[in-house]
DNA sequence: AATCCGACAGGGT
DNA sequence: ACCCTGTCGGATT
């Protein structure tokens, strides 16, 4: 259960009429415990309580009902139980259904609410459903409590009125929602005059069937559309309970007021989201909550997909906030010193040209208005008005309903803003009317020209939008209050790696990178944002920071993207290296990003951040960052299809494409009742990362061209290769390719003599890349990559410390895990020219490697390289490797991997530049 | 003809 | 319900 269903199950809970005898086993039931478990409780057998009317679940809440007035004394009892501390409860409760008392036993933080009010406690029981760890969520209950309910509306209203459904009239829809949220918000912070009017209205005037409620609605948003003035010559006449609602307009009230119709339950839905407390709303999170409302892919995981704070500082910090922060510092209270920079803060534009729900605009919004608060009161101005307009923070969204909920988002935010620095009494008299200006675009920032939404300042330039897409007429009358200013683009845009686009990301990218690089089609749909970016940053001196997947930073993108970038003329100016994003969308894995600033004119000392092992931000700074998010000159690692230094040729192993038919476990094998001669002849060892590294037993089919005849003849065999056919006519290309030959893998190279086996991806914890040596006998898959018939000191270069940063460096990545390449990490790897006795000493090495693995057998590889159980041997045979090697090297031990990928980065160069090319080579490799 | 990637995916605990 | 760690084969070059 997400955070939204418990909190839609609890206050359904606290309306029922308290049932002592029941309480216990429905409060669990809300947060999420099986039928199964509950009744085990009920019955008795798992309730471990030692309280009277006690009921206990282990490693989670103990709770007791009590007769009426002794709450905290049987609170106190809970506290003390033996059984309490036994089964290890989290939490204490106990209720006599007037009051509720409960304490969560590990932060001793303990509530006393009555009860009809305990719903609004969700933050605090929320570790029950072990989502504990959230602090926004467990901070901003009512965040919750209104997407829950908001959705409850949508849902009912969207079934009530399919047509509000379609295409053309979503819209509508969405624009409804926003002006919903609107009206809450102002019934509770007095924008409205009467607490609850708009709440309260619907409620005395519509009929309880709903069926007149849109008529009431139309009403008042009519209303909402009539200055003051106007109100009495207005046709028809305003009744007069809309009457009570003031001008607001600012394009949420213009324009149509058609409402859906409600049902009953729409209605009351209306009514329960309306009694919730709008003016605790949480603009930072609030808008990323609620725009899954009006998304039906994301619906199933409502209130869970939010950017948090801390998050999106680490763009905001460093891009500006630090500079800003660091200038209120340096001016004390020096008058001059902070009326610069009080100008200054109004003059900075902050743009999203992925902007969603307005997440990074409401947060840099607040962020700034805290910097100004701080310069009126040194200056004793704490009612002084805010000189930072809300038109100054911009974006472009895709979605209409968030970029609806964005407008409103900045709307509240400025509102609480000015309540919080200046005061109730200040904050409303300059609220109504809202300014009818739009500053989020709703189109797609890919064809949308920056140049017109966010024009450099001084120039007149007009809108200019793509053929494919409209930009609001009004948008270029918009001025910016920018004279003289800086601009800052910031944003999270989306992630969507080459093979997942669809025909349009891909036109969008078409569109940007065509007739301007090669390859493009390999790059994530996010390039096309930093292309965009570096475009502007040229033209208007803009500093460009966003999110993004850190596959751009890694591999094959790398050559294709930052080659662009850097020849535009931008360079790094800070990144944060690859950390995971959490979504709290279960099974929705967290996705690993890394921030990247640019700028053309960067400013200095460039400054790379990273989490340490604990996960604490640690910050380097440096003279230059390169597209490997790594500290050091722009180097940048092109793929090779051969060796640079005179290495053995490594091979991509052999795909099968075979639907799971030629590929064999033990039993698969077994249960085709070969004879011995046949199973030598047909079957063999297959090897991918998973088998070497965890010594897992796998076989395949393995028929070699003159053998098919024979091989058919068994029934088992020619049925396998059957299903492989038909597996092939249905796939794609590259299997459709290989129909014909289905008793065979894609390609069918193996080892003469000898095989050296490096896995395709493994763990980072390991403290070296794992590779292998393994007989001719036995087939790599295409999960791994081979070297065949190779001399032995290849093995000892791979398992160095000193290959490990390399590859860790130029290869792409699965998240953070390593990931190899021949041609972008093999193929690249730069090594001294060796002579005969360092090849010599080096498979010495090698073999002590082997010698040192063999005393432990059978371990496997990933216990033999599990950093805490690595054993003491092999660790010394590395370290050996290492020193052999790197005295070969610089004639001594690196200090760190950092010196490490400074000479490996040297070399490349070096060996590049010189430019003289390689006699390609030839292995010695099998193939039939 | 040869591989690189995954707003992941699947197994283990 | 996380935590750990690498499948699989299509799309792209």
């Amino acid at each position: 259960m997400n955070a939204v269903e418990i909190e839609a199950a609890i206050s359904d809970l606290a309306l029922l009429p308290f049932d002592g005898q029941e309480f216990p086993f429905a409060f669990l039931a809300a947060f999420g415990n099986k039928e199964t478990a509950i009744k085990r409780l009920r019955s008795g057998n798992n309730n471990l309580s030692d309280v009277p009317g006690g009921v206990l679940q282990r490693n989670n809440i103990h709770i007791a009902v009590c007769k009426a007035g002794s709450v905290s004394e049987t609170l106190k009892a809970l506290r003390a139980s033996p059984a309490t501390a036994k089964a290890k409860a989290k939490f204490i409760l106990a209720t006599d259904g007037q009051t509720l008392e409960a304490e969560d036993l590990a932060t001793g933080e303990t509530i006393a609410p009555v009860y009809p009010d305990f719903p609004n406690y969700l933050g605090f029981f929320l570790p029950l459903a072990g989502i504990a760890t959230i602090k926004e969520i467990k901070d901003n209950p009512v965040d919750v409590r209104a997407t829950g309910r908001l959705n409850k509306l949508y849902v009912e209203l969207l079934r009530e009125n399919p047509d509000w459904a379609t295409e053309e009239r979503r819209a509508d829809m969405n624009h409804f929602m926003a002006r919903l949220i609107f009206c809450f918000f102002a019934e509770d912070t007095d924008i409205f005059n009467g607490e609850g009017l708009f709440t309260q209205t619907i409620e005395q005037w519509s009929e309880r069937d709903g069926s007149n409620t849109h008529q009431l609605l139309a009403e008042i948003f009519r209303a909402m559309n009539i200055k003051s003035g106007d109100r009495g010559i207005c046709e028809p006449r305003l009744p007069n309970w809309a009457n009570g609602f003031p001008y607001v307009n600012g394009g949420l009230f213009s324009g149509s007021t058609d409402a859906p119709r409600f049902t009953r339950m729409a209605r009351t839905y209306l009514i329960h989201a309306g009694n919730l407390n709008w003016k605790e709303i949480n603009p930072d999170i609030f808008g990323s909550m609620i725009q899954a409302v009006a998304d039906d892919e994301e619906r199933g995981a409502l209130g869970m997909h939010y950017t948090s704070v801390p998050n999106i500082l680490k763009v905001l910090n460093p891009l500006f906030l630090d500079d800003l922060r660091a200038q209120l510092e340096d001016a004390g209270q020096n008058e001059r010193k902070l009326l610069n920079l009080r100008k200054r803060l109004a003059h900075i534009r902050v743009f999203d040209p992925a902007c969603g729900s307005g997440n990074f605009l409401v947060i840099a919004y607040k962020q700034m208005r805290e910097i100004e608060f701080e310069i009126n009161r040194r200056r004793n101005e704490t009612h002084r008005g805010s000189d930072i307009p809300l038109t100054n923070f911009r974006g472009i969204e895709l979605r209409e309903f968030p970029a609806e909920i964005a407008r409103l988002a900045l709307i509240i935010a400025e509102y609480q803003c000015d309540v919080r620095y200046r005061g109730q009494k200040d904050a409303l008299a300059d609220f109504l009317p809202l300014s009818k200006e739009n500053w989020i675009i709703c189109g797609n920032a890919l064809r949308l020209d920056w140049l017109s939404i966010c024009p450099p300042t001084g120039t007149g330039v007009k809108v200019t939008a793509d053929d494919l897409f409209q930009t609001p007429l009004d948008q270029s009358e918009i001025d910016f209050e920018n004279e003289g200013g800086e601009t800052y683009i910031c944003g999270n845009p989306p992630y969507l790696g080459s093979r997942d686009q669809k025909d349009e990301h891909k036109s969008d990218l078409k569109a940007l990178f065509d007739k301007r690089i090669q390859n493009w089609k390999s790059l994530d749909y996010v390039a096309g944002w930093f292309l965009k970016a570096a475009d502007y940053s040229i033209k208007t001196q803009a500093f460009t920071a966003f999110v993004t997947t850190n596959s751009i930073c890694q591999g094959l993108q790398v050559p294709i993207l930052w080659t662009e970038i850097f020849r535009v003329g931008c360079s790094i100016e800070f990144a944060h290296t690859s950390f995971r994003w959490a979504n709290l969308a279960s099974h929705n894995a967290g996705v690993t990003v890394a921030i990247v600033g640019i700028a053309a004119q960067p400013r200095n000392p460039r400054r790379l951040f990273s989490l340490d092992t604990s996960g604490s931000t640690v910050e380097r700074q440096c003279m230059h960052i390169n597209a490997y998010l790594a500290s050091g000159e722009s180097v940048i690692i092109d793929k090779a299809s051969h060796p640079l230094s005179a290495l053995s040729e490594m091979t991509f192993g052999n795909t099968p494409i075979d639907g799971g038919y030629l590929l064999l476990s033990r039993d698969e094998r077994d249960a085709l009742g070969l004879t011995q001669e046949q199973q030598h002849r047909f079957v063999r060892r297959i090897l991918g990362s998973a088998e070497f590294i965890r010594g897992l037993e796998r076989y395949c089919l393995w028929i070699n061209d003159q053998h098919l005849a024979e091989a058919l003849t068994i029934d088992a065999i020619a049925q396998r290769v059957h299903h492989v056919r038909s597996v092939r006519l249905n796939g794609g290309k590259t299997a459709r390719d290989i129909a014909e030959r289905s008793h065979q893998f894609q390609r069918m190279f193996f080892g003469l003599n000898s095989t050296l086996i490096v896995p395709g991806v493994s763990s980072e914890s390991r403290p070296y890349l794992p590779v292998g040596y393994e007989t001719s006998e036995t087939v790599i898959s295409n999960l791994a990559f081979a070297l065949y018939d190779a001399p032995l000191w290849n093995m000892a270069l791979i398992a160095s410390r000193l290959h490990l940063v390399w590859i860790g460096t130029v290869c792409g990545k699965l998240e953070t895990r390593y990931r190899y390449s021949n041609t972008l990490g093999w193929n690249t790897f730069p090594v001294p020219l060796l002579t005969e006795q360092n090849k010599a000493d080096l498979t010495a090495c090698a073999e002590a490697i082997l010698l040192a693995r063999e005393a432990h057998f059978p371990a496997t590889i990933a216990e033999l390289y599990d950093p805490e159980k690595m054993p003491a041997n092999l660790r010394h045979a590395h370290e050996r490797n290492d020193e052999v090697l790197e005295r070969i090297y610089i004639g001594r031990r690196f200090k760190n991997d950092t010196e490490r990928l400074e000479k490996l980065f040297e070399l490349y160069t070096q060996m590049t530049a010189s430019a003289v090319a390689q006699p390609p080579k030839k292995s010695s490799r099998g193939k039939k």
